[in-house]
RNA sequence: GGGCAAGUGGCGGAAUGGCAUACGCACAGGACUUAAAAUCCUGGGUCCGAAAGGACGUGAGGGUUCGACUCCCUCCUUGCCCACCA
């Protein structure tokens, strides 16, 4: 039952379809403003969490379409990707067929959801006309020296028969199958995107308007720390090992030196030695071991002496050098000096292994000498001991001294170092884009010419889900010519990680058809930067960094005027149902889709809005849904009252224009779920007044509604008499003169409680205002014949009385 | 282990130094109806009290303030992010 959501949704869809009513027209007269959501990998099926994210962002383009704006509000499909294949194994189709078929099924629902697209700039990353432009991208940084290919280690899923970028890998699992990563030795390609890291993180101070956390995770995720380089020489060999640390405060209390088991200078110290085999046995066994385990909490740090003897530059100590699976390759230079006194995971190893410790910092707690006592490393500040001239210094003041008296001798030299490494972005799959490269015989690694792009993804290609790269197996694909040469060379047949697609499709919505480049040049200085993008938190790191790092890059080749594309970001919060986050694998999920068809989009809507502040995780009600369509009948209804004869008084008037003020700031500051209790309110207030004529109000409130449900706001605005659509109308102004009150009550509080309340003319004056509560009978009751200390008066508000 | 959020009625949530619980859900009562649904109206933190009214009350404890859900300190719980990061 209720009014005929089906009907009104439907018709009003395709009106605004006819219209082309959210066509962007590139037009350098009018402001602009882009609002983006993060688009979907097209599944099949939309989900709450698409809902929600749409939602919200539909919201805010129609309420900038009423204020005036030329809004660019686009959708497209992130369409390459593994899912496709595993589908085309199963269902046995074409990863391009059934990738079509979701495709445009997706599109469909998000039709029904009436979301204000422009879907005349609709894009999908699958198809050529767009990846040709991931190719082009790719040559374009091929040539400045940003891609290079390397036999490296790196991260193998097992499952998904390919490699994995650092950013894929959580808690040690392939980020989509959650199957444990190994290492493993391979050529692949890698961007540089380490010769961006400090734009990276400095430019962070530039933006504004994203959550801190977001920037926070990103700052991390760089990880730039300052530090010294300490070489130490190997006893009886002309090798150097080096090391970094961020404590050379501690240098004088290093014990040992570790070097992790990939460290190249390993093989080269056991050479001969009675150690030899024990060490290589060690490395055997910790490289079968997966990253998961190796990093697991509760595991022993395990290690062995090389047999070899490293000299501590600060005062020619010759101290043992062990090999042991906590020093991590990756970080750092694989390679660490052992403070095991000041350094906790040293101590727990030098106690484990019975290696010595020195205590270099004073805990000014505990003056412990003997390291014997020590139940813990001491990590924090003190006075140094045991550290020669550096004695008696606090170490914060040491850390410098000893850093430049290191610079002068040549013995050390302060560094950065940084966590992000070079980003792999090659895939051994099918379904992504060709990487544009040939291996020739005699010219070796060509790119191909940009003239010969798109480098096309061969169709009816055998997808077995195991054995390398499926184009491997496709004559047609892999034999070819040498661009250079002309001679016999063979293709490239790794694909790109789809990351690459996503890092800059917010440039091609602005120009999405454009034949000679990615982009067109003015359409994208007029559009970009986003004004607003939204989409979940899941993308803070991987997603948010490689779009800033194409940005820049495609500044720096001079196609864009600006290098951060995303001024501000929403990250929205989950749909959870029963306190857990929707998904299939729980079985928790609720279908869009039985919702609109129940309900309508306007319901699922308003109560997603509704339940919870867009940031916020909001939990699921099949009642709450309830109650946004009783709303939305109660609100249909408005149509039906009568014409009373009154003209609307001031309190209906105060209130209409007090929910414009209250309604507009909500919307700016996103939150729709007071905004929409406000409009609740004046709804309440229209039902009360009596034989007066509210259809200016009805008016009012259509337009206020109309972000949040747009098919129901359209029908209504027509009902009352209107022939264009609401979106050619203006966002109302509110009248200030009408947002005072005449009259007001004032809390009456004693030593901070209420006791009573006074309703006053607005304008009273402090002193009658004190003598009105002092007189007031509850008040007198309370003070009797106490002393009054003070009377505290806020001003229209409250008065407090202490006694 | 480090960092960042958050903790308010039976529930989703509102209030960011000034009336705690707006708005909605669920619940209860009433009106309409032959009846039900729908709709409309009314009520509601807890405890004491017949009532008027009072006491208590925003995870726990302390502090600042005339006044604290809001600011500060300590702790607890939950969530997220990072993590043998040298």
């Amino acid at each position: 039952m209720g009014y005929s959501f089906k009907k009104i949704e439907k018709k009003w869809q395709e009106i605004w379809e006819k219209r082309k009513i959210f066509r962007a027209r590139f037009n350098p007269q009018k402001k602009k403003y882009y609002l983006l959501e993060m688009f979907p990998y097209p599944s099949g099926r939309i989900h709450m969490g698409h809902v929600r994210n749409y939602t919200i962002g539909d919201v805010v383009a129609r309420y900038k379409i009423l204020q005036g704006y030329n809004v660019l509000h686009p959708m497209g499909f992130d369409a390459f990707g593994q899912p496709a294949e595993n589908a085309a194994i199963k269902n046995k189709i074409s990863p391009s067929t059934w990738t079509m078929r979701c495709i445009n099924w997706m599109r469909n629902e998000l039709k029904r959801m009436g979301f204000s697209y422009d879907w005349e700039r609709e894009i999908s990353t699958c198809k050529s006309d767009y990846y040709k432009w991931n190719q082009w991208i790719f040559l374009k940084m091929f040539k400045k020296g940003l891609i290079y290919r390397k036999e490296a280690v790196v991260n193998w899923c097992a499952d998904c028969q390919t490699t994995l970028a650092n950013e894929e890998v959580i808690e040690g699992r392939c980020w989509r199958c959650k199957t444990e990563v190994i290492q493993k030795d391979l050529e692949q390609w890698f961007i540089r995107i380490t010769a961006y890291k400090e734009r990276l993180l400095k430019d962070l101070e530039k933006i504004n308007y994203w959550p801190e956390r977001v920037i926070l995770m990103q700052k991390n995720w760089l990880g730039r720390s300052e530090g010294v380089e300490i070489y130490f020489k190997i006893k009886d060999l002309k090798e150097t090992i080096t090391v970094f640390t961020t404590r050379v405060d501690t240098i004088f209390g290093a014990t040992y030196v570790v070097l992790a088991p990939e460290h190249p200078l390993v093989k080269k110290i056991i050479k001969g030695k009675t150690q030899e085999k024990e060490v290589l046995n060690f490395i055997n066994k910790v490289s079968q071991k997966s990253k998961i385990v190796r990093t697991a909490k509760d595991v022993k740090k395990e290690g062995v002496f090389t047999g070899a003897f490293a000299i501590n530059p600060v005062n020619n100590e010759a101290i043992p050098i062990w090999v042991a699976d906590y020093v991590l390759m990756e970080y750092g230079t694989g390679a660490i000096m052992a403070v095991p006194a000041h350094d906790q995971r040293d101590f727990l190893f030098a106690k484990e292994h019975n290696l010595p410790m020195r205590i270099v910092i004073q805990n000014p707690d505990l003056s412990i000498q003997d390291p014997k006592e020590l139940s813990e490393a001491y990590e924090g500040d003190g006075l140094q001991i045991n550290s020669a001239e550096f004695n008696g210094l606090p170490n914060q003041q040491a850390k410098q001294k000893i850093a430049d008296w290191m610079e002068q001798k040549g013995i050390g030299r302060r560094t950065v170092n940084w966590r992000i490494r070079d980003w792999l972005i090659s895939r051994q799959r099918y379904w992504g884009t060709p990487i544009p490269i040939v291996y020739c015989d005699k010219c070796g690694v060509v790119p191909v010419s940009e003239k010969e792009l798109p480098v096309k993804l061969p169709p009816r290609v055998r997808i077995s889900g195991r054995g390398g790269s499926p184009l491997n197996h496709v004559k047609t694909f892999v034999q070819t010519k040498c661009p250079k040469c002309k001679g016999k060379a063979r293709r490239e047949t790794d694909t790109m990680a789809t990351f690459f697609d996503s890092s800059w499709y917010f440039l091609r919505f602005c120009s999405p058809k454009h034949k000679t480049a990615p982009f067109n040049k003015k359409a994208v200085n007029y559009w970009m930067p986003v004004d607003q993008y939204i989409g979940g938190i899941e993308h803070a790191v991987l997603h948010l960094l490689y779009s800033r790092f194409f940005t820049k890059f495609l500044k720096d080749i001079r196609l864009l005027n600006f290098d951060e594309p995303f001024t501000r970001l929403l990250t929205q919060g989950m749909v959870l149902k029963d306190g857990e986050v929707m998904s299939k694998s729980r079985g928790n999920i609720v279908d869009p889709d039985s919702i609109i068809k129940n309900y309508g989009a306007d319901t699922l809507r308003l109560y997603i809005l509704f339940a919870a502040p867009p940031e916020t995780e909001m939990e699921w009600s099949e009642q709450g849904i309830e109650g946004a369509f009783r709303f939305l009948n109660r609100v249909f209804r408005l149509l039906e009252i009568e014409r009373g004869k009154n003209q609307p008084d001031l309190k209906l008037q105060r209130k209409l224009h007090r929910t414009i003020k209250e309604v507009t700031e909500d919307i700016e500051s996103f939150k729709f779920n007071t905004a929409i209790a406000r409009i609740m309110e004046l709804v309440n207030q229209l039902y009360q007044v009596k034989d007066t004529d509210i259809y200016e109000a009805v008016r009012t409130t259509v337009i206020l509604l109309s972000p949040f449900v747009p098919h129901l706001a359209e029908e209504m605005w027509q009902r009352l008499g209107n022939n264009k659509s609401i979106l050619k109308t203006k966002w109302p102004k509110y009248d200030p003169s009408l947002l005072k009150e005449e009259s007001i009550t004032i809390v009456i509080q004693i030593n901070g409680k209420v006791r009573s309340r006074i309703e006053v003319p607005s304008d009273i004056t402090e002193d009658k205002l004190k003598e009105l509560a002092l007189n007031d009978l509850r008040i007198k009751s309370w003070i009797q014949d106490k002393p009054i200390k003070n009377i505290i008066v806020v001003p229209q508000k409250l008065i407090n009385i202490v006694i």
